[in-house]
RNA sequence: GGAGGAUUCGCCUAGUGGCCGAGGGCGCACGCUUGGAAAGCGUGUAUAGGGCAACCUAUCGGGGGUUCAAAUCCCCCAUCCUCCGCCA
């Protein structure tokens, strides 16, 4: 949720951002005439009130005749403060709902456009070159016995997949080891609930009633996560953080639950869009001019977990109109893969300032003891897809498949044999 | 699933219709006292919105109702605790 005082005061920054998204402009005026007609309205119910109050005590001094008097101006005053405060709520209303679809403002060095008006930052190593043709990940996975996607349909469905022996262990010690880089980068290690509350998901800037990708409980009123950001998020809710506990950083282990509806028909083949996958996040909670040092220190963890799958990727400066609601501005980091000839999203780090934490209302104390809202931020370690990555690009001719060093302690393999 | 109890300012607690946004204690902050500290004394100590100064308004788990007036009365819901049942 963005901020209504910094609106009013500088209306041409949402517009500026709404323009890079390639989104309307036009809210702009929508939002600033409800907010100044809420506002008229609040103010009045408020001398109505402050009037019926004053004249509610000296009902209570009065008697007689003076009293009923008193009493029936009270009567006639007490139906206007409602009437009053009945406009004002519904204004306040109809710009709760206008506010809730307006994105995040984004940050100016973010590159205007879409989807393809990406910038790439860097590029850290360079592809393989294959002296044999190399089998994909599905392909390499069923040699190992690694990834069983015709079961996980049969149990669930499309999209469904066991990870079994060495693709089981496989993602144990990917996830592990992202554990603990994080740990010994001061994090918290957490495992956190997948199923939230309407009011968290909606938090962290997904639309519990239109968004396509959630899967929901309505029986019970509840949402699957997408992500462990959902839960991270949450966590602080309606709270006031002590300053020098600042930045609080967190790192989440859960599965993730997407429905992926509108992707038909896209990466159909294998574990590289699923429903449920597992996924190790960062999450941090900062002061908001302290958020873009952060982005790029989370940036930085996870080239660090990305150098130790010895895989070639690069970081990729996404476009205002692909940030999504939230985010103010998000790096990718893409991992080569070498069966599609192209990169694909492995990691993904967003700085949402105090988008998500004005809506969840996560704020600390600033020098002057006043409450402030925090910036929040959020990262990838790893997930199930980075398997895919690991398996074509450490493939041998045999099938075999290369364990990285750095993974070895934690999957206690060294090289991944085929099973027939 | 059933029965009962609870939910007040960071924590504990007072408060059964107007004098309660709300008293006390603890904690915390500042000051006095002290060689220094503790104790003691004094002052302050929620959040949001509006004017942005005095001040005003809202909020006593959430929502609705009764009333001129609700922390206080009524209804619904949520959470927690206890007991019973059910499952393992």
């Amino acid at each position: 949720m963005i901020d209504l005082r910094t609106l009013r005061e500088d209306p041409d920054r949402l517009r500026a951002s709404q323009r890079a998204r390639g989104e309307d402009e036009s809210v702009v005026d929508s939002l600033l005439d409800l907010d100044e007609r809420r506002r008229s309205a609040l103010a009045s119910f408020e001398s109505l009130r402050a009037e019926q109050k004053s004249l509610g005590k000296s009902v209570s001094k009065a008697s007689g005749e003076e009293k009923q008097a008193l009493l029936d101006r009270a009567k006639e005053l007490a139906a206007q403060v409602k009437a009053a405060e009945a406009e004002a709520e519904k204004l306040g209303a109809e710009l709760d709902e206008l506010l809730q679809t307006v994105p995040n403002i984004v940050d100016p060095e973010a590159p205007h456009g879409g989807e393809d008006d990406y910038v790439v930052l860097e590029t850290v190593g360079t592809p393989r070159e294959f002296d044999f043709e190399p089998r994909d990940h599905v392909e390499l996975g069923e040699l190992l016995g690694a990834i069983d996607l015709d079961r996980g349909a049969k149990v669930s469905g499309a999209r469904f997949y066991f990870l079994r022996g060495v693709g089981a262990r496989l993602q144990l010690g990917l996830l592990n080891m992202a554990m603990q880089q994080a740990i010994e980068a001061g994090f918290v290690p957490m495992i956190t609930p997948v199923l939230v509350k309407p009011e968290t998901m909606q938090g962290t800037g997904f639309h519990v009633a239109h968004d396509k990708e959630i899967y929901r409980l309505p029986e019970d009123d509840l949402y699957l996560v997408g992500t462990s950001e959902v839960s991270l998020a949450g966590y602080h809710a309606d709270e006031i953080l002590d300053a020098k506990d600042l930045p609080l950083r967190y790192a989440g282990w859960s599965s993730c639950f997407r429905r992926e509806a509108g992707s038909y028909g896209k990466d159909t083949r294998g574990i590289i869009r699923v429903h449920q996958f597992d996924k190790v996040e960062m999450f941090s909670y900062c002061r908001p001019e302290d958020s873009r040092e952060e982005h790029l220190r989370l940036l930085n963890w996870e080239k660090e977990m990305l150098a130790k799958i010895e895989i070639p990727y690069r970081i990729i400066d996404t476009a205002a109109g692909d940030l999504g609601m939230s985010a103010a501005r998000k790096f990718d980091c893409e991992g080569w893969i070498p069966t599609q000839g192209r990169y694909r999203e492995l990691t993904s780090t967003s700085n949402c300032t105090e988008f998500q934490a004005r809506r969840l209302s996560v704020r600390y104390r600033d020098k002057d003891g006043r409450p402030q809202t925090a910036a929040t931020l959020n990262g990838t370690l790893a997930t199930t897809r980075w398997i895919v990555a690991i398996l074509e690009n450490h493939q041998q001719k045999d099938g075999s498949v290369v364990v990285p060093k750095a993974l070895r302690p934690y999957v206690g393999l060294d090289v991944l044999e085929p099973v027939k």
